[in-house]
RNA sequence: GCCAAGGUGGCAGAGUCUGGUCAGACGCAGCGGCCUGCAGAGCCGCCCGACGCCGGUUCAAAUCCGGCCCUUGGCUCCA
């Protein structure tokens, strides 16, 4: 059985193919701002693909670029104090995006590169393909030609006859065709375009940015071509996956392939993969728009499992709709999840799980759920069912914890196992991850109110045992009485 | 206007490539039961019932063909 996904070249599935290691390149975030759910939907779905092809056997060599030049970021200089240029904004927003990621239990790229540290490759990029006539200096900007690149459009399924020019007025009059893109600009940041992109009003002159000596005087990169020479640094002319928002398949990646082959002459990604957009009250969630949800408040608000877990409800390919009911649901899957998780843990630490027990059901629960997780993400990644074959586990390991004792250790030891495995390193969700703080002392002072309680309850004093339940649950801690006494998780 | 993705039960979301076998699994919402001092969690069971619209092909269409409507995205910075 191997992976099949939907590549956006064919859109069709296709059989998942690599030698050795693979590629990854992921279209990173402008960090113009804190990154939003939609940007870490991105994010989640190349981690989940990231973690997957390393539970098949691959070495994954995952790339996810920084981009710190951009007019909104320039925009941004002045607003704070602190802010005296681009790359003071570039860098609060990079350390916000890594905290971030971190929060989101992102693995590890094997770089995060960013354009400020890749002038000098992008020039290079740009030279070589002077050098073979698919780009043009004009008036020290430099462009590409699309009529040189005969497979111009394709991703897209765009005719380059028929789309509206790239680019400004004043770009367009240096332009020999409407759809050329610029590789090289000119000078800084326009005022136009900084006072297009500012969100607030602030004194002092207009920023214009950073700017770079080249072989055609000073200027800046272009958007497109950034993800060319970074993608090539760091893992070859042809990668295996390049990933990004379904937003970028045009212009940008349909630029990034007419660049790239065009000057190695080489196929530039075998697999595209687009994630679609995150909705939010029937519309994309955008910064622009405003109608975002910043990972970090979202962390706070739900935690990372039920973000993790509500990214999974949906394929990545799919546009998902972030609502009241679909949060609902996702703390739901994840609640029954974890809460499946301990008890089967606490079962299996009892003195009650015993080595010759066997249920045979259980068991062939644990088989099924993997079996059917495995086919699951094999059949284009697709999370909501592999979520729902560990869901039906739950309900195997319930009936086996709620049957009575003795439990069958080694069933629900693979139960465990299968939890940590699929749930825990394949989707990223932290079944066995407790909160800081001194969980042993904790602990112990909740079994001590739960012994005070269980005294009320005996003498009849219900209200009584009532309010400190209601009290534990106000800091955080949910009793549920059961056949062998109270028990209790943090929430 | 051009390009793309999509429109499936109350929600959410598979299935469309390979026309018929279950419009499937899981979850949420709803109902009943077990358990329980109550609650929660858990377990068992259940109702309901959807393939955007109009044609065509076919013994048979959610699935193939044609037309139309609607939604979202891209064509300008965008994950």
């Amino acid at each position: 059985m191997s992976l099949v996904v939907t590549d956006t070249q064919s859109d069709e599935r296709v059989e998942f193919t690599a030698d050795g290691d693979v590629t990854l390149y992921v279209c990173g975030l402008t960090v113009s701002d804190d990154p939003h759910l939609g940007h870490a939907r991105l994010w989640f779905h190349a981690d989940v693909l990231h973690r997957w092809l390393a539970y098949l056997g691959y070495d994954v060599r995952h790339v996810e670029n920084v981009t710190d030049v951009n007019e909104k970021i320039t925009a941004r200089v002045g607003e704070r104090d602190e802010w005296t240029a681009e790359r003071d904004v570039a860098e609060t927003f990079t350390a916000s995006t890594f905290e971030a990621m971190r929060g989101l239990n992102l693995l590890r790229a094997e770089v995060y590169p960013r354009v400020t540290e890749h002038v000098p490759e992008i020039i290079d990029l740009v030279e070589t393909l002077i050098g073979k006539g698919y780009a043009y200096e004009s008036n020290g900007s430099v462009y590409f030609d699309v009529t040189r690149f005969d497979d111009y459009g394709t991703l897209s399924n765009q005719d380059p006859a028929e789309l509206e020019a790239q680019g400004d007025p004043a770009e367009r009059s240096e332009k020999r065709n409407p759809a050329d893109f610029a590789l090289w600009k000119s000078g800084g940041v326009s005022e136009a375009a900084a006072r297009e992109h500012a969100k607030h009003d602030h004194c002092g002159a207009t920023p214009s940015g950073e700017r770079w000596d080249s072989p055609w005087g000073e200027g800046r990169p272009g958007w497109h071509v950034e993800c060319s020479a970074m993608s090539t640094t760091h893992l070859g002319d042809t990668l295996d996956v390049h990933m990004g928002g379904r937003d970028l398949v045009f212009p940008h990646h349909e630029n990034e392939i007419a660049q790239s082959t065009a000057a190695t002459g080489r196929e530039f990604a075998r697999h595209w993969l687009h994630v679609g957009l995150l909705e939010m009250e029937g519309e994309k969630m955008s910064s622009s728009i405003g109608n975002y949800w910043t990972v970090p408040d979202a962390l706070d608000e739900l935690g990372v499992d039920v973000v993790r877990t509500f990214y999974a409800g949906a394929a990545y390919r799919s546009e998902q709709a972030l609502t009241e009911d679909t949060i609902a649901e996702a703390e739901e899957r994840w609640d029954r999840l974890s809460r499946t998780y301990d008890r089967a843990v606490g079962a299996l630490d009892a003195v009650d799980a015993r080595s010759k027990a066997e249920d045979e059901t259980l068991r062939g629960a644990v088989e099924t759920a993997r079996a059917d997780f495995e086919a699951a993400m094999n059949d284009d990644l697709n999370l909501r069912e592999a979520t729902a074959a560990l869901l039906t586990l739950t309900d195997a390991v319930n009936r086996h914890v709620d049957g009575g004792t003795p439990h069958d250790y080694r069933g629900l030891r693979d139960a465990v196992t299968a939890f940590e495995e699929l749930g825990g390193d394949v989707l990223g969700l932290g079944f066995d991850v407790r909160d800081g703080g001194d969980v042993e002392l904790a602990g112990e002072l909740v079994e001590l109110v739960l012994d005070v309680r269980e005294a009320e309850r005996e003498a009849g004093n219900y209200d009584r045992a009532d309010q400190l339940r209601d009290a534990l649950r106000e800091v955080g801690v949910e009793i549920e009485d059961g056949p062998d006494g109270a028990s209790y998780r943090f929430e």
